[in-house]
RNA sequence: UCCCCGAUAGCUCAAUCGGCAGAGCGGGUGGCUGUUAACCACUAGGUUGUAGGUUCAAGUCCUACUCGGGGAGCCA
């Protein structure tokens, strides 16, 4: 007999006589004459509770049915006379697939702290928490795709692997097929004799890539993995993460910051319809204000404000900072916690920033004191988007680019775009595991990545 | 990378001035006619992160290291 979801048993709306459900044991409440088995599959938050009675032909392998073991059962699905539950599961055969050694497996029904699942992170998955942070994060990356479908835009696969080592969004992993053993003889080409016949490395972003088709597709996105050698050891970074890049033709500022805030709304009310049961264990035991936030990101509208007024509300706000705020400096952590925490309150989009604190692609305004870019900050999370016009007026770049202190000669095929059909074209990049944090209460990227990887840290 | 805090049973934590290392949960055994963070009784479980030092005596004080957490920088 196939196996139905747990998920699909809880939501029948009528008694079956025969079902088979599959998952993992939770807990054995054992009483006189028969026994209570909280039973999950992954498929939803809720377990099945199963009844096993002393009579039943089930009752022989009930003894191996211990927390954490893998079982199947068959029998009927019954309206459960207990609180608590609508529907139960009464076995009449009770099969365990993999034993569970009680003694040894580590998780037990009581809540464990993040950091002692960190270091069983094999496993985490298998706890309420870490169940409902995977099936959000699964609908969350859906809600993305589906956001872009709906507006035309094309989801662009950029390259893991690139060749370009000046990318100005942090330190890069190196990728080699060369010995550790052998360095290269002095003088020649180190990366002669390795795979690509030149260094290489891991991406740091998809925007170059995603600038290039948005001059050929329109509208495209990215939506990846990308990584960062930094060595950055904070609750809210990660040397892998998932980020999403949209990039868009003839659009400016305006559409850049239009396009952030509509697609964070779209992100959190589809996470909202969709993840209810899931959220809610986020709003009870994480974050006893989340889902009023989280209504406050879907539909009020977002502060826009122009980076000299953020400086000068942080001037007035008589507030002692630990930095300066000064017109030139970039805001500090500080600064963006007490705009969006405690002045607005809300999300908050900072924009034309100085143009010495930002990238050389960025596009210089008429002022030529300030460029195009920014910044999406919420509350508790920070910088979740970061973004801008990019300059599309070649000897614009190339000064910057000069300007900045970089060879022209790597970028040739990036100002090919402003050499063969200019556009005006914007784009940001959004972190998925950001949003994450901002969508559950959860405080540490860690929790929010299957597998984190940060400084010092590759297990699993 | 810098600053601060921490590490005691499988987990979460206690241990007064430096003086016998404990509890709850989890595990095991038994009990209980419907439980649902079940309940009741009994029970096993420790090189106090590692290495050194001070002391009659160190979980407790000192030094170094390792690991974890928080804050900062870098950013998404």
């Amino acid at each position: 007999m196939r196996r139905i979801l747990i998920k699909n048993l809880l939501n029948s709306d009528h008694p079956q006589a025969e079902v088979r459900a599959c998952g993992w044991v939770r807990t054995r409440r054992d009483a006189k004459g028969f026994s209570f088995l909280e039973v999950n599959d992954g498929s939803c938050l809720k377990n099945l509770q199963v009844i096993v009675a002393e009579d039943s032909p089930a009752f022989a392998a009930l003894h191996e049915a211990t927390t954490g073991a893998a079982v199947a059962i068959g029998g009927a699905l019954v309206a459960s006379p207990g609180a608590g539950q609508k529907w139960e599961l009464k076995a009449a055969a009770l099969e365990v697939l993999g034993p569970a050694d009680p003694e040894s497996y580590p998780l037990q029904k009581k809540r464990h702290s993040d950091e002692f699942l960190r270091t069983i992170a094999h496993l985490r998955p298998r706890t309420n928490k870490y169940g409902a942070i995977f099936r959000i994060r699964s609908e969350a990356a859906f809600a993305v795709h589906r956001f872009f479908r709906e507006r035309g835009f094309f989801w662009l696969h950029s390259p893991i692997l690139t060749g370009s080592d000046c990318e100005g969004a942090g330190e890069m992993f190196r990728v080699t097929t060369l010995p550790h053993a052998a360095p290269p003889p002095g003088g020649e080409d180190p990366f002669a004799a390795d795979f690509f016949g030149r260094e290489a490395n891991l991406t740091v972003s998809g925007q170059l890539e995603a600038e290039l088709f948005a001059t050929a597709l329109g509208n495209v996105y990215t939506f990846g993995p990308t990584f960062r050698a930094e060595n950055s050891n904070t609750p809210r970074h990660a040397a892998e993460f998932w980020m999403i890049e949209p990039e868009m033709a003839f659009a400016d500022l305006n559409d850049d910051m239009d396009l952030a805030e509509e697609l964070v709304k779209a992100m959190t009310t589809h996470v909202m319809e969709h993840c209810r049961e899931d959220l809610d264990l986020f709003a009870r035991f994480v974050d006893k204000e989340l889902m009023r936030n989280l209504e406050a990101i879907a539909a009020e509208p977002y502060v826009r404000l122009p980076y000299a007024e953020a400086v000068a509300i942080l001037k007035r706000s008589g507030r002692a900072f630990e930095f300066p705020v000064d017109f030139g400096a970039d805001l500090q952590t500080e600064h963006e916690r007490f705009l969006c925490e405690e002045h607005f309150r809300k999300p908050v989009i900072v924009y034309d920033y100085p143009r010495e604190i930002k990238a050389f692609y960025m596009r210089l305004n008429a002022d030529e004191k300030t460029v195009a870019a920014m910044d999406l900050l919420v509350p508790r999370v920070g910088e979740l988007v970061g973004g801008s016009q990019r300059e599309e007026r070649l000897a614009v770049l190339e000064r910057r680019i000069a300007e900045a202190g970089m060879a022209a000669k790597p970028y040739w095929w990036y100002l090919d775009i402003r050499r063969f059909g200019s556009v005006p074209h914007a784009g940001f990049g959004l972190g998925f595991e950001r949003f994450l944090m901002m969508a559950t209460g959860v405080g540490n990227i860690r929790d929010v990545i299957p597998f984190p990887r940060t400084p010092k840290h590759l297990e699993f």
